[in-house]
RNA sequence: CGGGGCGUGGCGCAGCUUGGUAGCGCGCUUGCUUUGGGAGCAAGAAGUCGCAGGUUCAAAUCCUGUCGCCCCGACCA
């Protein structure tokens, strides 16, 4: 391969577009490499082009290494496959929705699980036939309520989606371990740095699930993990490790105390600790906070105190994942005119049974913890109230926010706390999909076998984006090599035969396999060379400039800045080496 | 959907308070000079000032409406 800058179809911006906000968009705009045409939707230029195309290269390459066999479907779908599964309507508004001249309903994918399925179904009918795994790498639409940062999160992105199909959970298992793999390899050749996280298996349905999270500070999802025993989990899937029960024997009495205008915990502790000689601190507290939640497909809302110890806030990322599928919601002033048993600022647990409101704690709050709570009065709080004696939680919850330093729970250390951008998830879907479309093998005995299936998807485009992010400096891209747009970057300085001699050098690499990007443009000064070819990225740059009357050139690499002059007659050897 | 900001040549921005000739930088074209860190000089091309309506002798500027975009919070590769 051969690019030569004085007729690529490039133009690279000295200022930062006005709309980007982090690094990856601002500086895969100003190199080149892509443009906005609508939000979150993006064209690609020639060199952003051949980057997504390396990715999409190495993810196939892995794919098929695993034994999986790629497909390809329709981006446009008719209504019916997705009505089945109830996703027209579950989808809601980020499905992209559109009608044919007939004014049948249609829409442009947003993943394809039903596709998949329905496609084995209509293929394979014997035990035999099993397993399979299929993929695609496919335009995904998503009307996203608020896409951002430029292809990092698009309504149009790039997606390997894959699916396996078995006949048994050790299968499906073995399916799973092999995505991982493959993953594993994957991200390492793209250069990404990631962390494999628990997670919850969200709207999709299943059981187990991972993310591969990019560490990156303008990630959207935040991660815990611990340096001593490499556990790693989503924020949301992050397990609270229990403190074990205590006797609730010998515990002084409860009691109630007045404790006017103490509607915050902060207010509520100060008080206290004033007026009633007591020393407590904030984790002393029990708050306890009303949500409805309500179940898809069902208009009724079912009222629920969830209680955590008060030094703590709600995490509702966290509470919406621990309810799926059903879905909380704040409890107004309204809400609380219906129910005058709850007493909004005062609530105590003591009194929920009585009015029949089911009651989760966080997990901390076990047998024999005693608490400082609302006395159910306005008012009035009540101190000593003890888990197991005065009142008895319906189950645990984990809806409290996640803190650095919080307990690891598998060994116990302190978890560190950082934010991540999710490139790839695999889950064990189970039997939701093959439960839905019937998807059955016939078995050994004569009797059918319900498939179960696993779902891994990796966005493409999105890990264009999480190695810009991961890979850049003050100067511009730094491109690991096997997606870089070109092996080497070659600067013709512009003054007597020095391009001449950088389109020779170009030449000749190109016959040993290099990729070359050569600047060989007339008459640009040597300092917008050198800018641009920083901009760029490409992993190693060739200067061919005022060394030339000594015979040398210099050999230059991007990510760690080193310079060395190397004779001329060696140049092709020494880059020809590097790939 | 809630909150904040912005719409002016290809890109980044000023002008608006106090109505009167549309301006700056980058980029682009031509010529000469320059050639190892986003060159200099000179001459150019390029803008329905988001859109619609209103006020006015006169609107980028004031008023009303409307559309769009970006950023921060609830969804996901």
């Amino acid at each position: 391969m051969l690019l030569r800058m004085s007729s690529l179809f490039l133009r690279t911006l000295r200022d930062d577009p006005a709309d980007a906000e982090v690094p990856s968009h601002k500086l895969l705009v100003r190199a080149g490499y892509i443009r906005r045409v609508a939000p979150g939707i993006y064209s690609w230029l020639p060199l952003g082009k051949i980057v997504l195309e390396n990715v999409t290269r190495i993810v196939r390459e892995e794919m098929d290494r695993m034994g999986a066999q790629e497909v390809l479907f329709p981006a446009l779908l008719p209504r019916e496959f997705y009505e089945a599964t109830g996703r027209w309507t579950e989808y809601g508004d980020t499905l992209f929705r559109l009608k044919d001249r007939r004014g049948a309903d249609y829409m442009l994918g947003p993943t394809h699980e039903e596709l998949f399925t329905d496609m084995v179904k209509g293929e394979y009918t014997s035990y035999k036939d099993y397993p399979v795994i299929l993929y695609q790498i496919q335009t995904k639409y998503r009307d996203e309520a608020r896409p951002r940062a430029g292809i990092l999160r698009g309504r149009e992105f790039l997606m390997k989606d894959s699916y396996s199909f078995d006949l048994d959970d050790d299968g499906l298992k073995r399916s799973y371990e092999l995505h991982r793999e493959a993953y594993i390899k994957t991200f390492d050749r793209l250069g990404i740095r990631y962390r494999i996280c628990f997670a919850t298996s969200g709207a999709m349905g299943g059981s187990a699930s991972e993310e591969f999270l990019a560490p990156t500070p303008t990630g959207e999802d935040t991660f815990v993990a611990c340096h001593s025993c490499g556990y790693a989990a989503n924020a949301e899937a992050v397990v609270t490790p229990a403190p074990p029960a205590r006797p609730v024997d010998g515990l002084p009495a409860m009691q109630v105390l007045d404790t006017p205008d103490t509607p915050t915990i902060e207010t509520l502790v100060d008080h206290v600790n004033r007026h009633h000689g007591m020393a407590i601190t904030a984790a002393d507290t029990l708050k306890n906070i009303v949500v409805k939640v309500t179940t898809p497909g069902s208009d009724k809302a079912e009222v629920l105190v969830i209680g955590v110890p008060g030094d703590r806030e709600v995490d509702f990322k966290r509470l919406e994942a621990s309810l799926a599928p059903g879905e909380p919601a704040i409890f107004e002033a309204e809400d609380f005119a219906r129910h005058p048993g709850l007493v909004r600022g005062y609530i105590g647990p003591q009194a929920l049974r009585d009015l029949g409101v089911k009651y989760l704690v966080d997990p901390r709050v076990v047998t024999g913890t005693s608490w400082v709570t609302g006395a159910n009065e306005p008012g009035k709080h009540a101190a000593n109230v003890v888990a197991g004696r005065d009142f008895v939680p319906d189950g645990t919850i984990e809806a409290a926010e996640v803190r650095a330093g919080d307990a690891c729970p598998r060994c116990g250390s302190a978890l560190s706390i950082d934010r991540g951008i999710e490139i790839g998830h695999i889950f064990q879907l189970g039997r939701k999909y093959a439960d839905a479309a019937q998807l059955d093998a016939l078995g050994p005995d004569g009797k059918p076998i319900r498939i179960t299936m696993g779902s891994y998807g990796i966005g493409v485009s999105r890990a264009v984006a999480v190695i810009a992010e991961q890979w850049h400096d003050e100067l511009g891209l730094v491109w690991p090599r096997e997606v870089a747009p070109a092996d080497v970057h070659i600067v013709g300085t512009g003054k007597d035969n020095q391009v001449d001699v950088a389109l020779d050098l170009a030449r000749e690499m190109e016959a040993r396999g290099v990729r070359v990007l050569v600047d060989d443009r007339p008459g640009v000064s040597p300092g917008v060379k050198f800018k641009d070819a920083e901009l760029l990225g490409v992993p190693t740059i060739l200067v061919v400039g005022r060394g030339l009357t000594q015979g040398v050139v210099e050999l230059r690499d991007r990510a760690s800045g080193t310079k060395e002059e190397i004779p001329l007659a060696e140049a092709v050897d020494r880059v020809a080496a590097l790939v």
